[in-house]
DNA sequence: TCAACTACGTGGTTATAACCACATACATCT
DNA sequence: AGATGTATGTGGTTATAACCACGTAGTTGA
C-alpha cells in the first residue's frame, strides 16, 4: 500500500508514516476499481467497510422498485462514504453507493473500532477521533440537503443548493458535479421541471449556465 | 453532579463510575433548566458544547425571516444534540435548538475533544468512541428525514414516516412526539393540506389516529 | 459522415399541494 | 362557568410542479 497518496486525508490526519501503515495493515485495507455505473454498495446489505474515494466519484442514492430516485450526496476524490454503516456494522444500509464515473476506492474495515475489543493502539485513537470529524462532516452535508429540499419552489431550491455551492467555494462561478437529472434528483425536483425554472432564472438575470457550470449573479436588489 | 441518574446514557456507556465523574469534572458539566417555547441554541452562533436532555424534549429546527419552519429532528430524553456543531466549535450552527416542554439540560464541553490538546486519560478515548457512536446515529436520523420527505405525494411521506416510526416502536399503535403543525414542518408540508389528507387516510382505511396518537392498519392488499 | 444514443430542453395538460378564510374542538386560567 | 387562547379541521381557489410526448443538441463509435 503506498502511504504517500493517502497521508494528506483526512482519516489519517496528524498521523506518523508509520501509524499509518500500521493503520492500513490493522483496518485491512484493500483498494479496489469500479467501472461507471457500478454499484459498489447495495441497499439492504450491511459492511463493516468504510469506503475512500481514491480516483474518481460516487454517488449516495435510494432507488426504489418504481425507478425513483433520491441523491443524498456526491463524495469526490478523498473523500469518505459509508463510515457510518461501516461503524454500526450490523445497520442494514438505506443507499446504494454507486459510481459516478470509473474510480478506485480504499476500503478501511472499521466495523470492530468502537468495541474495544482491540486494545488501544496509537493509531486507533488518532483514527476514531478522525472518524468523529468525518462523522460530523458528514452530518453537516445531510442537514445540508434537508435545507435545499426544504423550500417549496424550484426557484428556492436551486438557489438554495447554488449559494451553499457557491460560498463553499468561494467563488460565483463554479461547476457542479452533478447532470442535469442529477441534479433535480438530489434537489428532489422533476427533471424537465428543472431545466425549464433555469431557463426562467436565466431569463429573469439570476444565474447563468452551460451544462454543469454556473454562474451566480450578484442580485441587483438591496 | 449525580451519576447514577446519567451513568445509562450512550455517552457514558462502558465507563466506571470513577470514569464517569472525572469525565464530568473534565467535560465541565452543566445543568440547566429552561421554559417551554425557549431557544436554547440560536442559530448563526457557535459552541463548544454538547447537550443531553436529562428532563423534556426539544426540537432541532430552521427558523426563516418569512417565519418559515423547518424542523429537522425531536430530542427526547437521555438523547443528545449540537454534538456536531460542540465538537466542530468553529461551525457556525445552522439550527436553533428549541425548548418543546420545560427542560432540564445537561451541557459538556467537547470542543477541544479531538484536538489532542488533553493527553489521553482512559475516559477521553471511552467519550470519544461513544460520541462515534451518537454522531453515527444522528446521521441515520438526518437520513430518515431525507427520505420521509423525498415523496411527491403527502400520503407518501406520511406513509414514510409513520413506517419508520411504528417499525422503530415495533408497534402498530404508538404517539408521535409532533403536534400537528410540528408533523407538517417536519414533512415540509402545509399544516391544512396535511390534515386533509390524515382525514382521507382515515377514510381510506389506511390509518386511524387522535390527536398525537397514530394506529397504522395492516395493509388489506397483497 | 452517418447512425445510434444520451443529455437536455420545450409545450401543453393535469393533478395536487399551498394558500386563505373560517369553523370547531380543546385546553387553560381566573 | 365563562372567557381567552391554542390546536386542529374544512371548504374553496389558485399557483405550480409533475407528467407526458416530443424535439434538439451534443457525444460516441463504426
Amino acid at each position: 500500500m503506498d502511504v504517500n497518496k493517502i497521508e494528506n486525508t483526512v482519516i489519517f490526519q496528524g498521523m506518523s508514516e508509520r501509524e499509518i501503515s500500521d493503520a492500513l495493515e490493522g483496518l485491512n485495507a484493500v483498494k479496489k476499481k469500479y467501472k461507471k455505473g457500478t454499484t459498489i454498495l447495495h441497499a439492504g446489505s450491511t459492511t463493516k467497510r468504510m469506503g475512500l474515494v481514491l480516483e474518481g466519484s460516487v454517488t449516495i442514492e435510494n432507488n426504489d422498485v418504481w425507478g425513483n430516485r433520491i441523491i443524498l450526496s456526491h463524495v469526490g476524490k478523498n473523500q469518505f462514504f459509508a463510515e457510518t454503516y461501516g461503524l454500526l456494522a450490523d445497520e442494514p444500509m438505506l443507499v446504494d453507493v454507486v459510481a459516478n464515473e470509473n474510480c478506485q476506492i480504499l476500503f478501511l474495515t472499521i466495523g470492530f473500532l468502537h468495541r474495544g475489543t482491540l486494545r488501544p493502539k496509537s493509531w486507533t485513537t488518532k483514527i476514531m477521533s478522525n472518524l468523529l470529524i468525518i462523522s460530523t462532516h458528514k452530518n453537516l452535508l445531510l442537514s445540508g440537503r434537508n435545507f435545499h429540499t426544504a423550500p417549496k419552489t424550484i426557484r428556492g431550491r436551486v438557489m438554495s443548493y447554488l449559494n451553499s455551492v457557491s460560498i463553499q467555494k468561494g467563488t460565483t462561478v463554479f461547476d457542479i458535479p452533478f447532470d442535469r437529472q442529477q441534479m433535480a434528483d438530489y434537489l428532489n425536483l422533476e427533471r424537465t421541471a428543472l431545466s425549464k425554472e433555469l431557463r426562467k432564472m436565466k431569463d429573469d438575470g439570476l444565474i447563468d449556465f452551460h451544462k454543469n457550470n454556473f454562474h451566480l449573479m450578484e442580485s441587483l436588489e438591496l
